[in-house]
DNA sequence: CGACTTAGTGTTAAAGTTACACTAACAAAG
DNA sequence: CTTTGTTAGTGTAACTTTAACACTAAGTCG
């Protein structure tokens, strides 16, 4: 009992809601809990923020080890700070969410989790503490960005197919999308570059392989052009 | 030094960006610290978050202790934890804004704080801590959610003409709008009941007044209805 | 009653969005 | 080597939305 304070201080954790994107469909990274409160239960990987480290260190360091997942791109979603939210005392917790490709990431369990896994999206189990709530934000959150932001080209392989771009808006969007209007609108934005080459190994026509042209996009983005999907 | 932790913890505090709309323009709401740590400088009202209140309450308190500002809507932007924000100690803050009618909400300087000002946003000291980004970003917030919410129907007194509403916009947008176009889009909406009164003590022709729908606005809403201006 | 001020109104061109169906290329099977 | 199956790749037309633009109406003031 080292440290003391002239008030009483709220704890200060972060959560990462990690949604994971594979042929499937989308998934979400869950722990099972190996300590009280919520024991056995599955809950979004977080834990305490440390003084000396920010926000977004926090949420790194505790995704790895709860997780084994390291550079993750995660972006703040909320903060959440509701009097009883946790049985042990008051928490305050700051969301955050993150998008990755679910083959380059293999993950396991780790501290304070007996468990780690990806769950499907359409098959969640409850979760501990308010992480429900917290989970539908960042999903709702998710699906928002997506639309005006070309968020997602670091989740397909280098060299792609629009067809898998497509497959990826579709999943992520949770519905169909023209696969002519697609196309238009995604190569009109100019942010794609066509290459000599097309996918291999494949039982009928071979799709051209493009490469997502990341200086572009930067200029384009600071013109403030519009990325809507 | 009544409360012991095992493991340090970071200072939790809540900042309030709120923006004041009147005829001259929009203006923020800003305190002239009477307490070190920046003494003398301006800066957004805020401060520390009790053990025993939600961020919400802290926000609302601390707002009206130091301005005298009740009742505001406030909005969570974003929290900040930045390692060396703070000379004094490792503080995380979460921001919050708002958008109030400047002529219902008379400000009165009281605890911590020596004075409490509108300034115009056009107008701004320095402020302390790096709350010239927090402020930043609100007002980044603020311009992105009023083109695709009808917020701000509260600024405006209960009965109104479409040309104070379009004025409203005009102002927090920073940029002109035209005015056939404008009130073919948010007549179009429906959320407006044409009222059988018009303007009165006017030196021209009145304009007819108009109420804004709640009911009908809370429908529409629930239906994913686009209120994009 | 004339001058001034703001209210109120429609149309058209341009841009963007949506819906929709066929041919091209290639591999595999026979 | 021909047929079959599968996915790639392409254009157009209807519709919707946006943007630009100018005059008459109503009322006050002097």
């Amino acid at each position: 009992m080292a440290y003391k304070y002239e008030f009483a201080r709220p704890a200060l954790t972060v959560d990462c809601v990690v949604f994971g994107l594979d042929d499937e469909g989308l998934k979400v990274l869950l722990i099972e809990r190996a300590l009280e409160p919520f024991r056995g239960r599955w809950a979004i990987p977080g834990g305490f923020v440390r003084v000396d480290e920010s926000l977004d260190d926090a949420a790194l360091r505790e995704l790895q080890e709860e997780t084994g997942l390291k550079k993750v791109f995660l972006e703040q979603l909320c903060t959440v700070g509701t009097l009883d939210r946790d049985p042990r005392e008051r928490v305050v917790t700051v969301a955050y969410y993150a998008l990755v490709r679910l083959s380059n990431h293999r993950v396991q369990a780790a501290t304070d989790a007996r468990e780690a896994l990806w769950f499907a999206m359409d098959d969640l189990p409850t979760l501990a503490f308010d992480h429900d709530q917290i989970l539908e934000s960042a999903y709702e959150r998710l699906q928002a960005k997506v639309r005006y932001q070309p968020i997602g080209f670091e989740l397909l392989p280098n060299k792609f197919t629009l067809r898998q771009l497509q497959s990826m808006y579709e999943i992520i969007l949770d519905r169909e999308l023209d696969k002519r209007n697609f196309r238009k609108k995604i190569l009109g934005m100019g942010v794609l570059t066509e290459l000599d080459e097309v996918e291999a190994d494949v039982a009928h026509r071979a799709a051209r392989l493009y490469r997502f042209n990341k200086a572009e996009y930067r200029r384009l983005t600071k013109q403030g052009f519009n990325f809507e999907i």
